[in-house]
DNA sequence: CTGAAAGCGCTTACAG
DNA sequence: CTGAAAGCGCTTACAG
């Protein structure tokens, strides 16, 4: 096995040799910055276009020690929010120059081998999505020198840097939304219990309500899956004091607890039981759907999160920073309307609590 | 700028010294294979474990002339189509020991850089989603020896592979379907008209029902875009000889359709309107669509594209080879029920046109 | 089984 | 500006 033999590529000696000068010239002609004639350069770049050169991104690497290369593990691909993400991050890392190894699947428990992977790689940079990091793991990169950044997930870890949207207030929003809606039962769908992403959105959700005088509220488990959303609402809407209002810790559960509350319980969506989501992920706008829903600012997060990876990779140090960024309550029809604190704002409706 | 220093990594004469043994034990220690006595790997192994050491994949691929990368070039992520097969990918790569580098967006035109940086890192295979490849470019992956494999459309070209679903036959199988339950006047919502799947599909469908004498068909072109899909949508269904039958070429559009048809004509789906899609993608299972559509085998496909790339590693030998595999018209409510043909297999209820 | 040595394809001081 | 040379961290014949 293994029998077949790659070809070498064409090789910067033979570039050299075809253009009768060094190998240091071409090796110059291919680094932007490096002292070479325009002449050089010229004869350089003929014989490397008549060859097919281009340099080995490998070999370079190696002596540079850096590969140019940024480490991205991702799960739940199949919740549009993270191919979204996906899609900018890879827009624009290519835009500095950098390539994208992509490993799928969580990093919370068994993953060693993914991780040793990407560290025999020597990946620049390590952007987490909707995973956190071993507190062991954390600082093997930290003294490799491998900026770490979480996506969507905070940790209080030293030098692990952190890009949310500010959950807290997001699901206090949806809170006073609900109640300037004059709905009475609560409830909530949660993602991961223990991801920092869902305690925030329910802790903001909870302490807004608990001021109104509303303490109880009816509580599922959805695990940010489709499957796990279905169960939750099923057992929610069997209840007999079925909430009138139901925070779904994100869209991609959110569409389907509407529709088992549509197809399975016969709802009404919002007369007989409001929902609000989380994201506003693409499907949240199909018109199926609608859904009143808390924004991410996803090109600002994903802007964010490859600002913070360049800035510690080009400095060296690293040092554990913290980005919350503010989203808005997009209103739609998949929640029953308060009186007031709706405003336009191009060809969007969003919530404006009255006194904040 | 750049005025880090990344720490380097802990190297294998670091090992060799702190062991007490030469540099080429260690480095046949942390090779599959290589001959080296039990002790002197356990001597090794506990050395790199107290230094935290880990082969630099970088320095191995310079020299075994294999990057153990693959090249994935992926568009319409927002498709949910992609992401699962994105993720059924990186599964199976990892487990070939394949690392996966993506690049979003296609390579049909202006994307030389993209095929630079791809080549640059002297990655072992590629695998083209959704896009095809120019000549030169197919050329110049031969001449190097890297295997290349079109997933989810076909090529001409020689030493390109493929894999498809037999866009063809699905085609004619919508039709029948169509047909046998009795529809009148059929419609056609293409994805990219270039592209061979959109290609194969029209031609399987408009095959069939020519044979049955129905040679005009309202084609819209929806460019496998939800808004795209949407504007077609809407000319077609402002037509006064409004088709009561739509084949949409993939489900990722036939959401957006149903929704214009639901929500902008007020047409009740399917006693006005018949529609199936092509992928059976995650949506067209969700109560609110509830897809009738031409199912890809989504593993088997994946499958065999990893398959196809690991035997033309392992040979060296380029050969073309077109795999074509068969999906199943999935029936479920969007389209209007012909009396006979349906079939129930583990709870999915599939056509199979009488006579075949 | 083991070690010394050559070499993969580059970058980058160092001299000129 | 240019070239000769060292060296990045490995693998792999070659001898023993």
């Amino acid at each position: 096995m293994d029998g077949g033999v790659k070809k070498t590529g064409v090789t910067s000696s033979e570039v050299a040799k075809r253009a009768g000068v060094s190998q240091s010239a071409v090796s110059r002609t291919f680094t932007p910055g490096a002292s070479i004639s325009p002449t050089m350069r010229a004869k350089v770049m003929a014989a490397a276009r008549e060859l097919g050169y281009r340099p080995n991104a490998l070999a370079r690497s190696l002596i540079t020690n850096r590969s140019r290369i940024i480490a991205v593990v991702m799960a739940y691909l199949e919740n549009l929010f993270y191919p979204d993400v996906l899609e900018e991050l890879g827009r624009l890392l290519v835009r500095e120059n950098y390539r994208l190894l992509l490993f799928t699947g969580s990093l919370d428990r068994d993953s060693d081998p993914v991780f040793d992977q990407l560290m025999q790689y020597r990946v620049d940079g390590i952007i987490l999505a909707s995973t956190s990091l071993s507190s062991e793991l954390s600082e093997e990169c930290a003294a490799a020198g491998i900026p770490v950044v979480l996506f969507n997930r905070t940790t209080e870890r030293d030098a692990v840097s952190s890009v949310t949207a500010h959950n807290l207030e997001g699901g206090r929003l949806v809170a006073e939304f609900l109640l300037a809606g004059g709905h009475e039962r609560f409830g909530y769908i949660s993602g991961i219990e223990s991801s920092s992403t869902n305690r925030d959105r329910l802790a903001g959700y909870r302490e807004a309500l608990a001021r109104a005088g509303h303490a109880d509220i009816v509580i599922g488990t959805g695990n940010y899956e489709r499957a796990g959303a279905e169960a939750a609402a099923r057992e929610i809407l069997s209840r007999p004091d079925r909430p009138d209002a139901l925070f779904v810790a994100n869209d991609h559960m959110a569409v389907a607890v509407m529709d088992v509350a549509r197809y399975e319980f016969g709802l009404s969506i919002p007369d007989d039981l409001s929902i609000v989501g989380y994201d506003d992920v693409g499907p949240a706008r199909w018109s199926a759907y609608d859904i009143t829903t808390m924004s991410q600012p996803l090109e600002r997060m994903v802007e964010t999160t490859v600002e913070l990876l360049m800035e510690q990779i080009a400095s060296g140090r690293i040092v554990a920073e913290h980005r919350i960024l503010r989203g808005e309550l997009m209103v739609r029809s998949s929640a029953r309307l308060p009186a007031s604190g709706i405003v336009e704002a191009d060809g969007r409706r969003i919530y404006r609590p009255p006194q904040s």
